[in-house]
DNA sequence: TTGTACGCGTTATCAG
DNA sequence: CTGATAACGCGTACAA
């Protein structure tokens, strides 16, 4: 390329980083560059400058939709920032997370938001000595001394849980995931303390083996059986939009017999029927503010870490009066 | 690394990928790379050996669930094959792909699969003069010579209105997305030919603004002011779920006025309400011969290229009789 | 402003 | 079987 141009190499490289050169320079230099549809090879400029110009997004599982709405958001930002985003799957297992955080040192990209279903000490440790940034879009205790943005469970379920009281319902339910995950924990600490705080008693509580639509089928039954809810609170809109079917299966209607509120306020919440009224915990607000402080850490490195919190707002759809 | 373990750079890394060594020059190795928690850094091998590892998958909207499907089932061939994926988002103008294709000559990828809405001579050209191996999800003309995996879209169609027909309805419907789109076309093409080998007349055609759910929205209104259908068909399952909002606004039952079919056999067709009978165009096998297909085409630049039609299925569900 | 020369960390080659 | 060394293609001091 430098002879076809009948340049050195380095003025190449300048031209082709807008540094300063004479007009001509830059001229021949774009010309056989066009001439020989020649771009500079990432991976050597990757090894050069030790960025890759990549970054990582890891969530449980693609097929929740509210990942989806998080990747759109990371996506959007990271792209606008030259970036691109390379999503991996890491499924509900810590050890997958704890790799794939190891996994960063090779290099492969300059910095990780990571979503994590469960965190353990091995996870946190992983993430304080990882080589590149790590930006948590969940909950980790502040100790960890991390960059983190999460959302506020239990002020959701407030809005939640509120909302089904003004309505008059008395015999809510809650349909979590597994209790053991971070978002479990978070979202049964708040269904309890919004129900206390609004002097009502739980009509009953069922896990779901995952956060997913199946699983909120399974479940549903399970809670079913031994009580009568006039409102269920389901930890996501996957369980929401599974406990309707079970609902519609048994002829209860939506909202008149049994009131229905997800959590996330995914894509899926509009496109249920009824359309499904949900908490949103801001997860494209928190994808982008994971993004921004992720850019932010890999500018610069010593910078305090941040602790953001994404405020919930309730999106009142037909599932509830 | 090497001097911390006594021994050379060489020895290093042929150890760190199995090649032979002494049982104790193996353990130095493996001792002190545990030590250091040195991991090869994956920059310095892609320039070296020419390849990153890693693989793109473009799809326009990673919102739509006929993506993630087919996203899963790339993720986990290639991951097998120990490549990462990085997931890219087109949008519906066929400049970004010709963009994006041309970019593959950066090296950051060893391969793309690419599922393009729009096809144009730039395009194919772009993809023929691409430095990478490229697999098309989606049709192109076999005249341009790529690896291509499609659905069979007429086929779909026939196994959708035949179904109908059966069920005893006549006036059948069709809500398309752009025609101007390479599905949208087949779709409508399909359409036409399995209504007329049913002997039956279309009862009305609408076409959205996109393949989203608020385009269906939008489209259905539309459809339904010059025409009563009493089934009809759509060209995914977002449209087919947005139908049904849209009749049920008007009072009408699903199946029992109107019944609905979509296509894609998404997950989002288990999770509507009724469970949306639908067209399984294979994404989940599309995707994985797709990344079949260009894992191979990796390892043998010269192989004739194939195109390999994945035929559909029906899954019946409560939306039709 | 432009060119020359070096080094990034790894793998492949070749001599020992 | 091991060690020394030459690339891979780029960016960048430094010299001209």
């Amino acid at each position: 390329m430098a002879r076809a141009a009948g340049v050195s190499v380095a003025s190449v490289s300048r031209v082709l980083n807008g540094q300063p050169a004479t007009p001509e320079m830059a001229d021949k230099v774009r010309r056989a560059a066009e001439e020989l549809s020649y771009v500079p090879d990432s991976r050597a400029r990757s090894l050069k400058v030790g960025r890759t110009f990549q970054l990582t997004l890891a969530v449980a599982d693609v097929g929740n939709p509210v990942y989806v709405t998080m990747m759109r958001a990371v996506e959007s930002v990271v792209a606008a920032a030259g970036y691109r985003l390379v999503v991996t799957t890491t499924g509900p297992d810590v050890v997958d997370e704890v790799a794939l955080v190891r996994g960063m040192a090779r290099g492969y990209a300059d910095g990780l938001v990571i979503s994590p279903l469960r965190v353990d000490d091995d996870l946190i440790k992983s993430i304080r000595e990882c080589e590149v940034p790590v930006v948590v879009a969940g909950s980790v205790p502040a100790s960890a001394g991390v960059d983190t943005v999460r959302a506020n469970s239990p002020k959701g379920m407030t809005l939640a849980v509120g909302h089904l009281k003004q309505a008059g319902r008395k015999r809510i339910a809650f349909v979590n995931g597994p209790a053991d995950t971070v978002p479990g924990e978070a979202r049964a600490r708040g269904f309890a303390e919004a129900m206390k705080k609004f002097g009502l008693t739980p009509a009953g509580t069922v896990e779901a083996a995952d956060f997913t639509f199946a699983a909120g089928r399974a479940a549903g039954p399970k809670l079913l059986k031994h009580t009568w809810p006039d409102a269920i609170v389901c930890a996501n809109d996957l369980l929401a939009v599974a406990l309707m079917h079970v609902l519609a299966e048994r002829g209860l209607k939506v909202p008149d017999d049994v009131a229905v509120i997800g959590m996330d306020d995914s894509e899926l919440a509009e496109q249920s029927f009824p359309p499904l009224t949900s908490v949103n915990l801001g997860s494209a607000e928190r994808g982008r503010r994971a993004a921004e402080l992720l850019l932010a850490r890999i500018e610069d490195a010593t910078r305090a870490p941040r602790r953001i919190v994404v405020q919930p707002t309730l999106s009142v759809r037909r599932s509830t009066p």
